[in-house]
DNA sequence: AATTGTGAACCTCTTCACAGCT
DNA sequence: AGCTGTGAAGAGGTTCACAATT
Protein backbone atom coordinates (compact mmCIF):
# COMPACT_ATOMS: atom_id res chain seq x y z
CA UNK A 1 0.00 0.00 0.00
CA UNK A 2 0.79 3.64 -0.58
CA UNK A 3 2.69 5.50 1.99
CA UNK A 4 0.36 7.89 3.39
CA UNK A 5 2.00 11.22 5.15
CA UNK A 6 1.81 11.27 8.84
CA UNK A 7 0.20 14.61 8.54
CA UNK A 8 -2.64 12.78 6.44
CA UNK A 9 -3.20 10.46 9.38
CA UNK A 10 -3.22 12.87 11.88
CA UNK A 11 -5.81 14.96 9.73
CA UNK A 12 -8.21 12.35 9.48
CA UNK A 13 -8.34 11.61 13.12
CA UNK A 14 -9.30 15.67 13.36
CA UNK A 15 -11.79 14.90 11.03
CA UNK A 16 -13.43 11.94 12.56
CA UNK A 17 -13.84 13.97 15.88
CA UNK A 18 -15.52 16.78 13.53
CA UNK A 19 -17.54 14.52 12.15
CA UNK A 20 -18.70 13.29 15.35
CA UNK A 21 -19.93 16.78 16.78
CA UNK A 22 -21.63 17.33 13.55
CA UNK A 23 -23.83 14.15 13.55
CA UNK A 24 -24.93 14.97 17.25
CA UNK A 25 -25.82 18.27 15.89
CA UNK A 26 -28.06 16.29 13.01
CA UNK A 27 -26.05 17.58 10.52
CA UNK A 28 -26.48 14.80 7.61
CA UNK A 29 -24.68 16.53 4.68
CA UNK A 30 -21.45 18.76 4.43
CA UNK A 31 -18.84 20.25 2.07
CA UNK A 32 -15.46 19.95 2.08
CA UNK A 33 -15.42 23.46 2.01
CA UNK A 34 -17.22 23.71 5.05
CA UNK A 35 -15.41 20.78 7.26
CA UNK A 36 -12.29 22.40 5.86
CA UNK A 37 -13.25 25.81 7.59
CA UNK A 38 -13.58 24.01 10.88
CA UNK A 39 -10.88 22.12 10.60
CA UNK A 40 -8.85 25.92 9.41
CA UNK A 41 -7.26 23.97 5.96
CA UNK A 42 -8.01 24.21 2.40
CA UNK A 43 -10.63 22.20 0.84
CA UNK A 44 -8.10 20.81 -1.34
CA UNK A 45 -5.89 19.44 1.24
CA UNK A 46 -9.36 17.41 2.85
CA UNK A 47 -10.11 16.08 -0.44
CA UNK A 48 -6.84 14.72 -1.02
CA UNK A 49 -6.64 13.04 2.56
CA UNK A 50 -9.75 10.98 1.54
CA UNK A 51 -8.40 10.83 -2.03
CA UNK A 52 -5.44 8.24 -1.19
CA UNK A 53 -8.47 6.09 0.39
CA UNK A 54 -10.84 6.17 -1.88
CA UNK A 55 -14.01 8.81 -2.90
CA UNK A 56 -16.32 8.91 0.04
CA UNK A 57 -18.38 12.16 -1.36
CA UNK A 58 -20.83 12.99 -4.68
CA UNK A 59 -19.95 15.73 -6.69
CA UNK A 60 -22.48 18.09 -6.57
CA UNK A 61 -23.80 17.39 -2.99
CA UNK A 62 -20.81 16.76 -0.67
CA UNK A 63 -19.97 13.99 1.91
CA UNK A 64 -22.79 12.56 4.17
CA UNK A 65 -21.59 12.37 7.87
CA UNK A 66 -22.67 9.67 9.19
CA UNK A 67 -21.05 7.64 6.55
CA UNK A 68 -17.70 9.90 6.40
CA UNK A 69 -17.23 9.07 9.64
CA UNK A 70 -17.69 5.06 9.73
CA UNK A 71 -15.34 5.24 6.83
CA UNK A 72 -12.95 7.36 8.28
CA UNK A 73 -12.76 5.01 11.46
CA UNK A 74 -12.26 2.12 9.03
CA UNK A 75 -8.98 3.80 7.73
CA UNK A 76 -7.91 4.49 11.26
CA UNK A 77 -8.67 1.04 12.28
CA UNK A 78 -11.49 2.13 15.22
CA UNK A 79 -13.84 -0.39 13.77
CA UNK A 80 -12.68 -2.85 16.79
CA UNK A 81 -11.65 -2.60 20.33
CA UNK A 82 -8.04 -2.25 21.37
CA UNK A 83 -6.43 -3.38 24.42
CA UNK A 84 -3.50 -1.47 26.01
CA UNK A 85 -1.18 -1.89 28.63
CA UNK A 86 0.17 1.21 30.63
CA UNK A 87 3.65 1.23 32.43
CA UNK A 88 4.53 4.32 34.59
CA UNK A 89 1.57 5.27 37.03
CA UNK A 90 2.00 8.57 37.82
CA UNK A 91 0.19 11.85 37.53
CA UNK A 92 -0.50 11.13 33.87
CA UNK A 93 -0.74 7.52 33.75
CA UNK A 94 -3.07 7.56 36.72
CA UNK A 95 -5.05 10.38 34.13
CA UNK A 96 -4.90 8.19 30.83
CA UNK A 97 -6.53 5.33 32.82
CA UNK A 98 -10.02 6.38 32.46
CA UNK A 99 -10.09 8.81 29.67
CA UNK A 100 -13.22 9.03 28.12
CA UNK A 101 -11.88 10.03 24.62
CA UNK A 102 -10.22 6.61 25.05
CA UNK A 103 -13.04 4.63 26.11
CA UNK A 104 -15.21 6.44 23.20
CA UNK A 105 -13.17 4.99 20.85
CA UNK A 106 -13.16 1.50 22.72
CA UNK A 107 -9.11 1.65 23.41
CA UNK A 108 -9.08 0.27 26.87
CA UNK A 109 -6.39 0.23 29.63
CA UNK A 110 -6.53 -3.98 30.38
CA UNK A 111 -3.34 -3.68 32.57
CA UNK A 112 -0.86 -1.14 34.16
CA UNK A 113 2.36 -1.62 35.59
CA UNK A 114 4.82 -0.13 37.82
CA UNK A 115 8.35 -1.34 39.61
CA UNK A 116 7.41 0.66 42.81
CA UNK A 117 7.03 -1.97 45.69
CA UNK A 118 4.83 0.96 47.22
CA UNK A 119 2.22 0.76 44.50
CA UNK A 120 2.63 -2.64 43.10
CA UNK A 121 -0.81 -4.61 44.62
CA UNK A 122 -2.65 -1.35 45.08
CA UNK A 123 -5.74 -0.73 43.35
CA UNK A 124 -6.57 2.23 40.57
CA UNK A 125 -9.73 2.82 39.30
CA UNK A 126 -10.27 -0.76 38.90
CA UNK A 127 -7.28 -1.80 38.33
CA UNK A 128 -4.63 -3.81 40.11
CA UNK A 129 -0.71 -2.40 39.81
CA UNK A 130 1.35 -5.40 38.51
CA UNK A 131 5.27 -5.49 39.39
CA UNK A 132 6.76 -5.01 35.78
CA UNK A 133 8.00 -8.11 35.66
CA UNK A 134 4.78 -9.60 34.72
CA UNK A 135 4.49 -7.46 32.12
CA UNK A 136 5.42 -10.35 29.48
CA UNK A 137 2.90 -12.72 30.31
CA UNK A 138 0.33 -10.54 30.74
CA UNK A 139 0.53 -8.86 27.37
CA UNK A 140 -0.40 -12.71 26.42
CA UNK A 141 -2.97 -13.29 28.68
CA UNK A 142 -4.79 -10.04 28.08
CA UNK A 143 -3.88 -10.07 23.89
CA UNK A 144 -2.80 -6.47 24.62
CA UNK A 145 -1.87 -4.66 21.28
CA UNK A 146 -0.93 -1.63 22.14
CA UNK A 147 1.82 -0.33 24.96
CA UNK A 148 1.89 3.72 26.51
CA UNK A 149 4.92 4.56 28.49
CA UNK A 150 4.48 7.23 31.64
CA UNK A 151 7.71 6.14 33.26
CA UNK A 152 10.31 9.00 34.09
CA UNK A 153 12.86 9.00 30.63
CA UNK A 154 15.70 7.06 32.18
CA UNK A 155 13.28 3.91 32.18
CA UNK A 156 11.68 4.48 28.88
CA UNK A 157 13.98 2.48 26.11
CA UNK A 158 14.17 -0.40 28.54
CA UNK A 159 10.02 -1.08 29.04
CA UNK A 160 9.95 -0.30 25.52
CA UNK A 161 12.28 -2.89 24.46
CA UNK A 162 10.13 -5.62 26.98
CA UNK A 163 7.40 -4.47 25.47
CA UNK A 164 8.54 -5.18 21.94
CA UNK A 165 9.94 -8.42 23.21
CA UNK A 166 6.13 -9.18 24.40
CA UNK A 167 5.40 -9.23 20.42
CA UNK A 168 3.64 -5.33 20.87
CA UNK A 169 4.38 -3.56 17.98
CA UNK A 170 2.55 -0.08 18.74
CA UNK A 171 3.74 2.21 21.62
CA UNK A 172 3.29 5.50 22.68
CA UNK A 173 5.51 7.47 25.01
CA UNK A 174 5.33 9.99 26.94
CA UNK A 175 8.66 10.32 28.47
CA UNK A 176 10.55 12.73 26.63
CA UNK A 177 13.55 11.12 24.80
CA UNK A 178 13.46 9.46 21.29
CA UNK A 179 13.07 5.78 21.86
CA UNK A 180 14.29 3.24 19.34
CA UNK A 181 11.78 0.94 17.54
CA UNK A 182 12.64 -2.39 16.58
CA UNK A 183 11.60 -3.22 12.65
CA UNK A 184 7.86 -4.06 12.24
CA UNK A 185 6.97 -1.72 15.20
CA UNK A 186 6.50 1.87 15.65
CA UNK A 187 6.96 4.02 18.41
CA UNK A 188 5.21 7.48 18.89
CA UNK A 189 7.08 10.21 21.50
CA UNK A 190 4.65 12.87 22.75
CA UNK A 191 5.94 15.25 25.34
CA UNK A 192 3.84 17.18 27.43
CA UNK A 193 6.85 19.82 27.48
CA UNK A 194 7.45 20.07 23.42
CA UNK A 195 3.90 21.72 22.72
CA UNK A 196 4.83 24.49 25.36
CA UNK A 197 8.11 25.20 24.60
CA UNK A 198 6.71 25.73 20.83
CA UNK A 199 4.54 28.53 22.78
CA UNK A 200 7.55 30.38 24.84
CA UNK A 201 9.66 30.44 21.59
CA UNK A 202 6.07 32.23 20.02
CA UNK A 203 5.99 34.15 23.01
CA UNK A 204 9.54 35.62 22.83
CA UNK A 205 9.91 36.07 18.72
CA UNK A 206 7.01 37.78 18.27
CA UNK A 207 4.81 41.28 19.66
CA UNK A 208 1.18 41.74 20.75
CA UNK A 209 -0.64 42.54 17.94
CA UNK A 210 -1.68 46.51 17.98
CA UNK A 211 -4.82 47.42 16.92
CA UNK B 1 12.52 37.81 11.73
CA UNK B 2 12.47 34.61 8.87
CA UNK B 3 9.42 31.96 9.05
CA UNK B 4 11.13 28.94 11.08
CA UNK B 5 8.99 25.30 10.53
CA UNK B 6 7.33 23.73 13.37
CA UNK B 7 9.18 21.11 13.06
CA UNK B 8 12.43 22.91 13.43
CA UNK B 9 11.05 23.98 16.80
CA UNK B 10 9.89 20.42 17.81
CA UNK B 11 13.05 19.22 17.29
CA UNK B 12 15.15 22.12 19.11
CA UNK B 13 13.07 20.96 22.24
CA UNK B 14 14.00 17.32 21.69
CA UNK B 15 17.82 18.64 21.34
CA UNK B 16 17.57 20.43 24.41
CA UNK B 17 16.52 17.37 26.23
CA UNK B 18 19.70 15.30 24.68
CA UNK B 19 21.88 17.76 25.47
CA UNK B 20 20.78 17.92 29.17
CA UNK B 21 20.80 14.29 29.39
CA UNK B 22 24.49 14.28 27.97
CA UNK B 23 25.42 17.12 30.32
CA UNK B 24 24.09 15.22 33.37
CA UNK B 25 26.86 12.14 32.32
CA UNK B 26 29.43 14.24 31.86
CA UNK B 27 30.15 14.51 28.15
CA UNK B 28 31.18 17.68 27.10
CA UNK B 29 31.45 17.97 23.57
CA UNK B 30 29.45 15.87 20.84
CA UNK B 31 29.18 15.87 16.98
CA UNK B 32 26.28 16.62 14.57
CA UNK B 33 26.47 13.31 13.52
CA UNK B 34 26.45 11.88 16.91
CA UNK B 35 23.73 13.73 18.17
CA UNK B 36 21.67 12.62 15.27
CA UNK B 37 22.27 9.26 15.63
CA UNK B 38 20.21 9.97 18.87
CA UNK B 39 17.64 11.61 17.65
CA UNK B 40 17.00 9.07 14.81
CA UNK B 41 17.73 12.17 11.94
CA UNK B 42 20.61 13.22 10.00
CA UNK B 43 23.01 15.16 11.14
CA UNK B 44 22.46 17.68 7.70
CA UNK B 45 18.91 18.46 9.37
CA UNK B 46 20.44 18.71 13.00
CA UNK B 47 22.86 21.56 11.64
CA UNK B 48 20.58 23.38 9.36
CA UNK B 49 18.07 23.59 12.01
CA UNK B 50 20.37 25.40 14.19
CA UNK B 51 21.94 27.24 11.36
CA UNK B 52 18.64 29.10 11.14
CA UNK B 53 19.73 30.59 14.43
CA UNK B 54 23.47 31.63 14.42
CA UNK B 55 26.34 29.05 14.39
CA UNK B 56 27.18 27.17 17.29
CA UNK B 57 29.42 24.84 16.84
CA UNK B 58 33.54 24.69 15.51
CA UNK B 59 34.58 23.09 12.71
CA UNK B 60 36.77 19.61 13.32
CA UNK B 61 35.33 19.97 17.03
CA UNK B 62 32.15 19.47 17.27
CA UNK B 63 29.46 21.55 19.64
CA UNK B 64 30.12 22.19 23.34
CA UNK B 65 27.48 20.61 25.22
CA UNK B 66 26.71 23.16 27.93
CA UNK B 67 26.96 25.82 25.85
CA UNK B 68 24.86 24.90 22.59
CA UNK B 69 21.89 23.53 25.57
CA UNK B 70 22.25 27.31 26.96
CA UNK B 71 21.96 28.73 23.23
CA UNK B 72 18.78 26.49 22.47
CA UNK B 73 17.08 27.49 25.92
CA UNK B 74 17.69 31.30 24.81
CA UNK B 75 15.89 30.59 21.66
CA UNK B 76 12.94 28.58 22.64
CA UNK B 77 12.28 31.30 25.57
CA UNK B 78 13.19 28.92 28.24
CA UNK B 79 15.88 31.69 29.92
CA UNK B 80 13.28 33.59 31.53
CA UNK B 81 10.44 31.51 33.88
CA UNK B 82 6.46 31.82 32.68
CA UNK B 83 3.32 31.65 34.29
CA UNK B 84 0.53 29.61 33.70
CA UNK B 85 -3.35 29.50 34.10
CA UNK B 86 -5.12 26.09 33.62
CA UNK B 87 -8.77 25.80 33.14
CA UNK B 88 -10.23 22.34 33.37
CA UNK B 89 -9.44 20.56 36.79
CA UNK B 90 -9.90 16.95 35.36
CA UNK B 91 -7.66 13.66 35.50
CA UNK B 92 -5.36 15.47 32.74
CA UNK B 93 -5.68 19.24 34.28
CA UNK B 94 -4.24 17.70 37.99
CA UNK B 95 -1.93 15.33 36.32
CA UNK B 96 0.04 18.69 34.67
CA UNK B 97 -0.46 21.26 37.63
CA UNK B 98 2.64 19.42 39.49
CA UNK B 99 4.36 17.87 36.48
CA UNK B 100 7.88 17.57 37.01
CA UNK B 101 9.18 18.47 33.20
CA UNK B 102 7.20 21.69 33.40
CA UNK B 103 8.61 22.69 36.71
CA UNK B 104 12.18 22.04 35.88
CA UNK B 105 11.56 24.49 32.92
CA UNK B 106 10.69 27.36 34.84
CA UNK B 107 7.16 26.73 33.44
CA UNK B 108 4.69 27.40 36.64
CA UNK B 109 0.84 26.74 37.18
CA UNK B 110 0.03 29.54 38.86
CA UNK B 111 -3.92 29.61 39.09
CA UNK B 112 -6.81 26.93 38.26
CA UNK B 113 -10.01 27.41 37.20
CA UNK B 114 -13.03 25.22 36.81
CA UNK B 115 -16.84 25.97 36.48
CA UNK B 116 -18.18 23.23 38.93
CA UNK B 117 -19.43 24.43 41.98
CA UNK B 118 -18.59 21.33 43.29
CA UNK B 119 -14.75 22.10 42.86
CA UNK B 120 -14.06 25.51 43.31
CA UNK B 121 -12.93 26.37 46.58
CA UNK B 122 -11.19 22.90 46.54
CA UNK B 123 -7.36 22.55 47.06
CA UNK B 124 -5.46 21.17 44.84
CA UNK B 125 -1.62 20.18 45.36
CA UNK B 126 -1.60 23.78 47.12
CA UNK B 127 -3.68 25.43 44.48
CA UNK B 128 -7.32 26.74 45.49
CA UNK B 129 -9.94 25.87 42.30
CA UNK B 130 -10.98 29.26 41.65
CA UNK B 131 -14.69 30.19 39.66
CA UNK B 132 -14.48 30.36 35.73
CA UNK B 133 -15.51 33.83 36.20
CA UNK B 134 -12.40 34.92 38.16
CA UNK B 135 -10.32 34.65 35.09
CA UNK B 136 -9.50 38.15 33.88
CA UNK B 137 -8.56 39.84 37.04
CA UNK B 138 -6.11 36.66 38.36
CA UNK B 139 -4.83 36.56 34.78
CA UNK B 140 -3.66 40.29 35.22
CA UNK B 141 -2.91 40.16 39.19
CA UNK B 142 -0.63 37.00 38.79
CA UNK B 143 0.73 38.28 35.43
CA UNK B 144 0.00 34.94 33.65
CA UNK B 145 0.73 34.67 29.83
CA UNK B 146 0.42 30.87 29.04
CA UNK B 147 -3.00 29.34 29.06
CA UNK B 148 -3.47 25.21 29.42
CA UNK B 149 -7.10 24.32 28.40
CA UNK B 150 -7.71 21.03 29.96
CA UNK B 151 -11.80 21.12 29.66
CA UNK B 152 -14.08 19.13 27.58
CA UNK B 153 -13.90 19.99 24.22
CA UNK B 154 -17.45 22.13 23.63
CA UNK B 155 -16.34 24.28 26.25
CA UNK B 156 -12.95 24.91 24.76
CA UNK B 157 -13.50 27.96 22.28
CA UNK B 158 -15.11 30.26 25.28
CA UNK B 159 -12.67 29.54 27.32
CA UNK B 160 -9.95 30.75 24.94
CA UNK B 161 -12.15 33.75 23.19
CA UNK B 162 -11.94 34.61 27.75
CA UNK B 163 -8.07 34.18 27.87
CA UNK B 164 -7.35 35.92 24.68
CA UNK B 165 -9.94 38.53 26.00
CA UNK B 166 -7.79 39.13 29.00
CA UNK B 167 -4.55 39.50 26.70
CA UNK B 168 -2.88 35.92 26.62
CA UNK B 169 -1.39 34.97 23.54
CA UNK B 170 -0.07 31.46 24.02
CA UNK B 171 -2.61 28.52 24.46
CA UNK B 172 -2.03 25.05 24.86
CA UNK B 173 -5.54 22.82 24.19
CA UNK B 174 -5.93 19.28 25.25
CA UNK B 175 -9.67 19.35 24.14
CA UNK B 176 -9.89 17.70 20.81
CA UNK B 177 -11.39 20.11 18.78
CA UNK B 178 -9.46 23.06 16.22
CA UNK B 179 -9.66 26.21 18.49
CA UNK B 180 -10.00 29.61 16.25
CA UNK B 181 -6.95 31.60 17.59
CA UNK B 182 -6.89 35.89 16.72
CA UNK B 183 -4.61 37.70 15.43
CA UNK B 184 -1.51 37.78 17.60
CA UNK B 185 -2.40 34.70 19.31
CA UNK B 186 -1.48 31.16 18.97
CA UNK B 187 -3.41 28.38 19.72
CA UNK B 188 -1.79 24.69 20.09
CA UNK B 189 -4.12 21.60 20.13
CA UNK B 190 -2.97 18.49 21.38
CA UNK B 191 -4.98 15.63 21.48
CA UNK B 192 -4.03 12.63 23.48
CA UNK B 193 -6.10 10.66 21.49
CA UNK B 194 -4.85 12.02 18.07
CA UNK B 195 -1.12 9.84 18.16
CA UNK B 196 -3.14 6.11 19.20
CA UNK B 197 -5.35 6.98 16.67
CA UNK B 198 -1.97 6.90 14.16
CA UNK B 199 -0.84 3.43 16.12
CA UNK B 200 -4.21 1.83 15.59
CA UNK B 201 -3.87 2.75 11.53
CA UNK B 202 -0.18 1.45 11.86
CA UNK B 203 -1.59 -1.88 13.36
CA UNK B 204 -4.91 -2.33 10.91
CA UNK B 205 -2.35 -1.32 7.90
CA UNK B 206 0.84 -3.22 8.53
CA UNK B 207 1.88 -7.18 9.07
CA UNK B 208 4.02 -8.22 11.64
CA UNK B 209 7.59 -8.86 10.79
CA UNK B 210 8.45 -12.30 10.07
CA UNK B 211 11.91 -13.56 11.16
C1' DA C 1 -25.31 25.15 -10.19
C1' DA C 2 -22.71 22.96 -6.97
C1' DT C 3 -19.14 20.23 -5.51
C1' DT C 4 -16.00 16.29 -5.86
C1' DG C 5 -11.61 14.02 -7.35
C1' DT C 6 -7.10 14.71 -9.22
C1' DG C 7 -3.00 15.87 -12.41
C1' DA C 8 0.09 19.57 -12.47
C1' DA C 9 2.23 23.51 -10.36
C1' DC C 10 3.93 25.20 -6.45
C1' DC C 11 6.04 25.54 -2.19
C1' DT C 12 8.42 23.85 1.88
C1' DC C 13 11.39 20.80 4.22
C1' DT C 14 15.16 17.49 4.03
C1' DT C 15 19.34 15.64 2.35
C1' DC C 16 23.48 15.93 -0.42
C1' DA C 17 27.89 17.33 -1.06
C1' DC C 18 31.53 20.21 -0.49
C1' DA C 19 33.95 24.64 0.64
C1' DG C 20 35.80 26.46 4.72
C1' DC C 21 37.49 26.48 9.30
C1' DT C 22 40.04 24.34 13.42
C1' DA D 1 41.97 14.95 9.36
C1' DG D 2 37.69 16.04 11.21
C1' DC D 3 33.56 18.37 11.41
C1' DT D 4 30.62 22.49 10.68
C1' DG D 5 27.77 25.59 7.83
C1' DT D 6 25.27 26.11 3.64
C1' DG D 7 23.93 26.52 -1.48
C1' DA D 8 21.88 23.43 -4.55
C1' DA D 9 19.32 19.29 -5.53
C1' DG D 10 15.85 16.25 -4.28
C1' DA D 11 11.71 14.59 -1.95
C1' DG D 12 7.43 15.31 -0.11
C1' DG D 13 3.28 17.81 1.00
C1' DT D 14 -0.11 21.44 -0.27
C1' DT D 15 -2.77 24.19 -3.28
C1' DC D 16 -4.53 25.33 -7.86
C1' DA D 17 -7.60 24.79 -11.29
C1' DC D 18 -10.56 22.27 -13.95
C1' DA D 19 -12.81 18.03 -15.96
C1' DA D 20 -16.24 14.95 -14.25
C1' DT D 21 -20.44 14.10 -12.01
C1' DT D 22 -24.91 14.80 -9.66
Amino acid sequence: MKKISDSTIHRLSKYLHTLETLEKNNIQTISSEKIAKIEQITSANFRKDLSFFGSFGRRGLGYNVSSLKIQIQNILGLNRSWNIALIGIGNLGTALIDYNELKRRDLHVRCIFDKNPQKIGKKIKGLEVLDIKRLPEEIKKQIIQIGIITTPAPAAQHIADMLMDAGIRAILNFAPKTLAAREGAMIRTEDTTTPLQTLTYYLSHTKPATK
